[in-house]
DNA sequence: GCGCGTTACTAAAGCGTGTTACTAGTGTAA
DNA sequence: TTACACTAGTAACACGCTTTAGTAACGCGC
């Protein structure tokens, strides 16, 4: 039943050269010289005896693993309800398979941090990692820095000169909300994607301020709540909002997924959207033009992001250093149906 | 800057004691004989060192990767939009984690299914894998089935002797429909959730068949639509219904996502749900209970799937096959409010 | 016939670990 | 004293590949 495995040695002995040839042959090693008959020979061998080169041992030899990771600071609950995985991975998963690599996915609570960083880079599972919107301590992240390890950050890191893949979210969210201020509104609540102590988060709540602000209007910390994610949490922030009995017209929610439970609550209080509340969003997740109404939010480029951090990844890990540290994609403001002028 | 590795014989030297002894303390090697004193030692010496033993030369030596892969038959677009992606991750990270492991993933062109699934095993990247609801052609399964790896499938798979986990989609299906009856429907129309060829969407519709049949009425092909996994087709499948001039009261969306393109086309025609149709999904994605209205559909424990597939297939490593090769988890209706009384 | 460059290839030394077979030393019963 | 079991530890091979350094043969100009 199980054939024996097929070793380079057996290509070589088939074929009658040495193991060198082999490996010379097949891996397509320039500036050597072998005959085309020998390259022939190896190479029928090779077909013939469905040799598949032992990856393990490749990646001892040659010191690189052929595999990146993309490593998420999260509990599998989160995990599970994260609306932006699916086009991060197939962003990643596109570039990764035009150059042959592997993704490893890892996840890591909080608390190890540290360690795990370090584990995954010197135990060489991987030669270069993606961390996604990491909530890192400045612990975690002064060892990351150590760690002769290439690394992309997808999300804003303060104080570090890792490299990063990002959108402008505090410009984003000021955009939204001056689509909100156009269309006359003018008591607007914000509720955020995530808590504060991931960076996306106060920036897209620094926006909606800078917008307020620009428009003569003085922010009302009353009017903003800190989310988690998922749309249970936007539920409870909408009731909390609405228990808290200020006026508001519009709000804008950092993120789609968080709307859709904001949505909800609105409906169970009896308010209707936009007719009584205009929701602006952020994201523009796969649902939202089919939610109902179709949500208006700010279209945000995941899986281009996950793409663009994979290609600077790879550069990175040729040893090519990209100019700027820092790439930004753009954001769009995409009008929908959830927001109504006043 | 880039500090040596440090290896297992640095750790030896910096101990006093040989290469062998420090792989026997390390792996905790039982039936073997090292003194307290000296396992102190060679402790104190790697942490002092910072020793991380080399996953790659472990994993040649040992023979096995300690990593497991998820193997998708998708293309990176699927991939991107598919819903149960973070429900499936969550699931399989959280065993993975526990037993240490690695978790690779890999999306497979249709075209080059066998290639892939031998490189992958043979390569040893991998000790076992999780097929992913694969549209797998009677070829790629036969070299699967030869290659010595162990593998277990997340849905059917006819005429296999792989083992899978999955639940009864018929049946589930079944449930819902006859749900839709109990309300006094009985012009129901139909959409998959995917092309015949993905296993599960013919099983669906087989269940829709048979309620309808159980409950004497004859059911009518001119009412059924196959989807393509995205809201997209259904919108276009909930267009081409409300086209070909059929009347229908309920239609049974085998997929919450494409439910959404559904509700999406029938709020387009003018037509409210559940007043005009009702709608009956299935899966149970997160968005189900804040769609508007809360989406009454068939619960599909994808976390839970995903686990328990990862458990079969962690048994099926150590050497122990488990009784029955088909595992079935349980469905559940969650009536919420998408479907009237008639 | 010698020196030199070129072609065609190979032996052998890694890569960093796990593991088997073996040695040396010590106590213990016959 | 000898035989034997047990403890504590090590030398050396194996894993399957890459890669460096080197060899042998050949042609070629002088």
């Amino acid at each position: 039943m199980s054939e024996k495995r097929v070793t380079s040695q057996d290509v070589a002995d088939f074929a009658g050269v040495s193991r060198t040839t082999v490996s010379l042959v097949l891996n397509n090693v320039k500036g050597t010289h072998i005959s085309p008959e020998t390259r022939k020979k190896v190479r029928h061998a090779a077909e013939k005896l469905g040799y598949i080169p032992n990856a393990t041992a490749q990646a001892l030899a040659t010191r690189r693993a052929k595999a990146i990771g993309l490593v998420m600071t999260r509990s599998p609950h989160h995990i599970a309800s994260d609306t932006f995985l699916p086009q991060i991975l197939g962003g990643l998963l596109n570039v990764v398979k035009k150059h042959k690599l592997r993704l490893l996915i890892e996840s890591v609570e909080a608390e190890h941090q540290d360690r795990v960083y370090l584990e995954l880079a010197r135990a060489k599972h991987i030669d270069g990692m993606i961390l996604l919107t990491p909530r890192i301590d400045d612990n975690a992240l002064k060892r990351l820095e150590e760690v002769d390890v290439s690394t992309v950050v997808m999300g804003k890191l303060a104080d570090s000169n890792l490299y990063t893949v990002d959108v402008d979210n505090r410009l984003a969210a000021r955009k939204a909300v001056e689509y909100l201020l156009e269309l006359g509104h003018t008591q607007i609540a914000c509720i955020s994607n995530a808590p504060p102590s991931y960076s996306a988060a106060p920036d897209r709540v620094l926006g909606y301020k800078d917008a307020l602000m620009a428009a003569g209007i003085t922010p009302n910390e009353a009017l903003i709540r800190y989310a988690d994610f998922d749309p249970q949490s936007g539920f409870a922030c909408m009731q909390s909002l609405l228990a808290s009995g200020i006026k508001f017209t519009a709000v804008f929610v950092a993120s789609d997924n968080v709307a859709m439970g904001v949505k909800s609550a609105l409906r169970e209080a009896g308010l209707r959207v936009p007719d009584d509340i205009s929701i602006m969003g952020f994201d523009d997740i796969p649902w939202a033009r089919y939610s109902d109404p179709p949500l208006t939010t700010i279209h945000l480029p995941a899986q281009e992001l996950a793409s663009e951090a994979c290609l600077v990844l790879l550069n990175l890990m040729k040893g090519s250093e990209p100019e700027d540290r820092n790439l930004v994609l753009d954001t769009e403001l995409v009008v929908r149906q959830s927001c109504r002028k006043l």
